[in-house]
RNA sequence: GGCGGCAUAGCCAAGUUGGUAAGGCAGAGGCCUGCAAAGCCUUCAUCCCCCGGUUCGAAUCCGGGUGCCGCCUCCA
């Protein structure tokens, strides 16, 4: 079975074939740094990531770039209000932004271009569109005329005709200084409001606008033609469609061949929203101490299509699913003697685990794959069937789903404090000598201080509660 | 007004070339344990928003209806 994804321009899902084989570039819209990212953006960055982990899991070699919006109009405002110089700003959001991929285990794409580090390549590529006849200029502003693109709206399955008369009265076409209030700016001429932010070109004192800057990097790191563009639904239009308006018209070639686009992020099922207060960023749940691979899981464990509700109910049940995992690995660890190797198991589970991903990142399907595996593996550890050998299968496996997920890998490893274990010791002996009122007043201690103590045949057992 | 999506157990969530409802969390009973915890076993939707239809058979197809949501304007 190929690897298949739902295509957002041709609404079906497609068997992936690379352009080059064994070989995936891919383009992913980055973060507008003027801010923390909130747990909205970061689940469209966790599917992206899913989808280059799944990509290499089948053996592809990715080329993943994603762009840092660093110059737009809403920096522009936050600069304008704080007095911050530009760089310093998105600088310091660039850092928090690469932190926050850190802490929820996102791998680095291969290349991360700013938009400012490219304003050459953007006029450049202005200028060919104003040579091939896609643009006009209005009081030095530089606009892409759509009537000489008669594609538009292939993405997004708008009719032109409907989106010049429609809008439900909201385009209010007086604001506009464009000939059609569907064009869209290439270039902005430096207005007052820009303060320090301006470039000076060959088009004149300005600023680019902000679609030019995806048309632009994409194409330089990845070629007039690619593979595959994400980004969020709401980027479908008109970002990506006047993406596509303006790379193909440059070009005369084939932008992108498979466009996928994630869902919305609702919290407690409300939009997230400014006057509701629940915009939350990676750090507010971090600082309320959730654990950030359980925030993975909730962030992940939906179908990227589907609309996702983020709960804190949800978020426990996460760390549940985590700790049945965690304690998964630490009875595989201890295993002891022969046994069976878990051949059978191992390839059942990795062969359904693959095939839900190959099925258009079928995230769901995945999982219940690991937890059938750990359910049929527990059963033969029950009736100490399983071996050394079976073990290191086992936990391989789990080795190899981590690298496509991030959800199965060995927790952290932590210290158990002197104190603790010395309180361990302590109820051992007064096990031996069938104090059991003492015993259980020692494992109530330890649980107020945070350690689950277990009795196993081979011992006693701590471990983080 | 136009375009589009979604509705499956207490919660989350798979499942459409139709064939008799994955998985996780929570809950109940049992085994194990000094007692627990972990694990295992059993149980937890005669039914998939509602009403019709097609079919031997539909959560999956068709028609109608209800509810929620998104886009059409910056937005992951």
């Amino acid at each position: 079975m190929p690897i298949r994804f739902f295509n957002t321009l041709t609404r079906t899902k497609e068997a992936f074939e690379p352009l080059e084989e064994g070989k995936v570039r891919m383009y992913t819209c980055g973060p507008t740094v003027y801010n923390f990212a909130h747990i909205g953006n970061l689940r469209t960055f966790m599917f992206e990531d899913l989808l280059r982990r799944h990509l290499k899991y089948r053996g592809h070699a990715i080329h993943h770039v994603m762009n840092l919006t660093d110059v737009e109009d809403k920096i522009i405002r936050a600069c304008r209000e704080t007095g911050e110089p530009l760089k310093s700003l998105t600088a310091k959001y660039v850092q928090a932004f690469f932190e926050d991929l850190d802490t929820l285990g996102i791998e680095r794409a291969e290349a991360y271009p700013a938009a400012t580090d490219h304003i050459a390549e953007m006029v450049e590529l202005i200028k060919t569109l104003r040579e091939k006849g896609h643009t006009y200029d209005v009081d030095g502003s530089i606009y892409f005329k759509l009537s000489t693109f008669p594609q538009y709206g292939r993405l997004s399955h708008f009719d032109m005709e409907q989106l010049k008369t429609g809008a439900s009265g909201r385009v209010d076409s007086d604001e506009y200084e464009t000939e059609d209030a569907r064009d869209f700016a290439l270039w902005k001429a430096y207005v007052e409001d820009d303060g320090e932010v301006y470039w000076e070109t060959e088009l004149g004192k300005g600023r680019p606008g902000w679609h030019i800057e995806c048309s632009c990097m994409s194409m330089k790191y990845l070629g007039e033609s690619f593979d595959i563009h994400c980004g969020g639904i709401d980027n479908m239009f008109p970002h990506h469609e006047n993406e596509i308006a303006q790379s193909e018209a440059a070009t005369g070639r084939p932008f992108v061949r498979y466009w996928l686009h994630s869902a919305h992020l609702f919290v407690e099922n409300r939009k997230m929203s400014k006057s509701l207060g629940n915009i939350y960023t990676l750090r507010d749940l971090v600082a309320k101490g959730h654990n950030p691979r359980a925030i993975r899981w909730a962030l992940i464990s939906t179908h990227y299509r589907q609309p996702s509700n983020f709960t804190f109910e949800g978020l426990a049940a996460a760390q549940e699913a985590l700790n049945r995992i965690r304690d998964f690995r630490i009875r595989l660890a201890e295993i002891k003697g022969d046994g069976t190797d878990l051949a059978s198991e191992v390839e059942t589970c990795e062969r359904a685990f693959g095939e839900a991903l190959d099925d258009d990142l079928n995230i769901s399907g995945a999982l219940a794959a690991v937890f059938e595996f750990i359910r049929d593996v527990n059963r033969l550890l029950e009736k100490s069937e399983a071996g050394v050998a079976g073990a290191q299968a086992a936990l391989a496996l789990l080795d190899r789903l981590d690298a496509v997920t991030g959800l199965f890998g060995a927790p952290e490893p932590e210290e158990t404090p002197q104190a603790i274990l010395d309180l361990v010791m302590e109820r051992q002996q007064a096990r031996r000598g069938k104090d059991f009122k003492r015993a259980d007043a020692i494992r109530d201690q330890l649980a107020a201080e945070g350690w689950i103590l277990e009795d196993t045949a081979d011992g006693p057992r701590v471990k983080r509660g």
